[in-house]
DNA sequence: TGTACATCAGTGAACGCGCGTTCACTGATGTAC
DNA sequence: TGTACATCAGTGAACGCGCGTTCACTGATGTAC
């Protein structure tokens, strides 16, 4: 039952965006509106299992693809990684939109939403703590940074991405907000009467964020 | 009276988002709801008119920005657009959502939002034009890109950014999607609780897709 | 094997609210003769 | 200088719709004795 609703629910948002109607789905699932409520104690709950849902399916895409190629291959893992991002944001718009559009006014996301939002990212930034490992990525000048981002970055590194020097992380949360950027682009129709190539211009954009970090190409 | 309802409208936008209530607008003006039909024929047309303001003035910003510094000191106008976008966004993040976050459901733009809405993009890839005509910019090795991504581009540049190479073309965007992705991850909230000093993590990000795009350092 | 009871998924009516849009209207202002 | 008329900004009631949430309820299912 729990599943049924959030698929009906699912579908909803493709259509109304985030403006999520309990009537609607109650609707579409031939019950009555007050019927939900033994399933989600509100609509925000209902909303907020959504949201969870779909970044920990993102995250199962991303982990799943940056997992694929050969381990040290790294260029080829950011590569999968990104595409399967972009991937599951075209076969899920709606759910795109919902993690990150713009906020949904009235609704904050409870702290639940945190560590599964955090699972992309972090699989990116796992692919530069290998490539230190192994030694096949180095890391750019530490010098790069002023002292308070330097500071900053550095102890972000420490909650979250253990031993990543602040300026290699400021270079892959470049590459998260580009991957981001790229995505929303197409998504939210920016690409439209401008690029025929949706495939290629992805791919393009993203090697060359791969070449900013400092990805070694492949032998 | 067409001032103070969009004045009002605007106000709106930043507590319900995109969800412009015509009604609540009325209310706010001590006037009956009807009465905004004297000045708007709807709400759409409403909203449109808002759209098409908030993209001129991002516009102005992005363009005055430009223009401030030393001509040919290519990085400093480069980080001055910016930059620009970046204050008008955090100073309207509403209608900065309502221009770059997730679709209205059920609003389509009309053509009128096109031009307006390349203005900003248009001030960018300006620069890199400057930066060609004048030498102080060369343009990346013109077989990075695969064919058909070569051709997209260079049809797009002949409409609209004339003499731009392709694969400089796609720096340049990757440079837009980039300032879009740091400005939508800033409002939005991804950024709260990692980094403190906003500005020089902006402003790092800026300069790393300036590296990319090979804008020259300063001397 | 048969009755009494508890569980619980789903019902239906209601509350109070909001919305966009239409339409006949009032009443002040300004213009024309 | 004074009257008749047109203009037009804003009114107020209504239409028909949607929403989230509450609450007392029905009625089928399953369990206990």
């Amino acid at each position: 039952m729990l599943d049924e609703i959030k698929t009906v629910a699912r579908q909803h948002l493709a259509t109304d965006g985030a403006n999520l109607s309990l009537r609607a789905v109650a609707r579409d699932m031939g019950m009555v509106s007050s019927a939900i409520y033994r399933y989600f104690p509100s609509r925000d709950d209902l909303l907020t299992a959504l949201i969870i849902e779909a970044y920990n399916a993102l995250g199962d895409a991303v982990e799943a693809a940056a997992a694929g190629p050969d381990r040290l291959d790294l260029r080829a893992r950011w590569h999968a990684a990104c595409r399967a991002a972009r991937d599951w944001a075209l076969t899920h718009p709606a759910e795109y939109a919902l993690l990150y559009g713009s906020p949904v006014p009235g609704y904050a996301a409870p702290d639940d939403t945190v560590s599964p939002a955090q699972r992309p990212p972090l699989t990116l930034v796992g692919l530069l703590r290998e490539g230190l490992e192994t030694g096949l990525l180095s890391p750019p000048p530490a010098d790069e940074l002023s002292t308070p981002l330097h500071d900053d970055l550095t102890e972000l590194a420490d909650v979250f991405f253990t031993g990543i020097p602040p300026a290699l992380l400021a270079r892959g949360m470049a590459g998260w907000t580009q991957l981001f950027g790229l995505i929303s682009f197409e998504l939210f129709g920016r690409l439209n009467q401008t690029v025929a190539h949706r495939d290629e211009y992805f791919d393009h954009q993203v090697g060359l964020l791969a070449d900013l970090i400092g990805l070694p190409q492949p032998r």
